[in-house]
DNA sequence: TTCGTAAAGGAGAATCATTCTCCAACTATG
DNA sequence: CATAGTTGGAGAATGATTCTCCTTTACGAA
């Protein structure tokens, strides 16, 4: 009689067969490097990844897991946490706004406050936390990268 | 009779004040950086506040642009786009959700969609853009945190 | 104003994250 | 199990950021 599958394994279930559907090749590597993502409860980095992936496969190279991560953030298997990541940004204006990043040419376009409705937590957050303020990063595409993807 | 100050000019202004009242030199280049950042009506990386300042003073380093931002970090005169842009950071839920992000040991921490009421814009966005989706980034102390700041 | 001192700047090396190159090993298939 | 096309491994290369070390500057006191 089968047993009911954990989270994570019919997460890997899931993966295996979204591996398949886009032609990729399900080896050893990308298994462990997706199934250490899939576990953990944070949001880890590359590094930490490797160092996790590499106590079951010394031998694994850190270029491995950076080429499987892109591969699977251009396959819709992963995402990535900060839209914006690469290079520290800054802005002037302490006031609060939002923010429409662009995932194309990853431009970053103010949205005032009073565009938006307040956000209303509907329930208590967990306790112990301290929130200081928040920031809504609406993605998407800005005009310019609109119409580039049209022409193309 | 006084000319109206443009809002870069009070802005300058305001932040003459707050080096003075931090203890902060004030310092030709640091003008320069703080001035080139205001008046980008976008979101600068350290390079790009590097091109424009050095226009005006071509013998600026880049460690010397580095070395005030992280000075005026500190003072609270800028604020970081990016909560978390040192390294990726992957998740494999690809369910909307929003992330609490501690701003002392940048863990991130998942906030399911029903802990939040939906947001409206109030408006309609700016024509042109297409927005994909959204993340609300809440920015606070986490308990450890919480705890290690108080014992401090 | 001039000075002394602490703070800040400049140049380039060092470090850290990420990507690339190139060749060997492996997967999927017949 | 042979083969073609992917993928993996190792280390060099690149890009962003930080550090080191020495020189210059800002600014309060004389």
């Amino acid at each position: 009689m089968p047993t009911v599958e954990t989270p994570v394994e019919s997460m890997v279930t899931a993966f295996r067969e979204r591996c398949r559907a886009s032609g990729l090749a399900l080896t050893h590597q990308r298994e462990l490097i997706y199934r250490a993502i899939v576990s953990s409860k944070h949001h880890p980095s590359p590094e930490l990844i490797f160092d996790e992936v590499r106590r079951q496969t010394p031998s694994i190279s850190l270029a491995t897991v950076y080429k499987n991560i892109h591969t699977f953030l251009e396959a819709g298997l992963l995402r990535e946490v900060s839209p914006h990541h690469g290079s520290l940004r800054l802005e002037a204006n302490l006031a609060e706004h939002h923010h429409l990043v662009c995932t194309r040419c990853k431009a970053i376009v103010d949205l005032d406050e009073s565009e938006l409705e307040p956000i209303h937590l509907s329930r208590k957050l967990r306790a112990g936390y301290r929130i200081l303020r928040y920031t809504v990063e609406f993605q998407g595409l800005c005009p310019a990268c609109t119409d580039a993807l049209k022409t193309t």
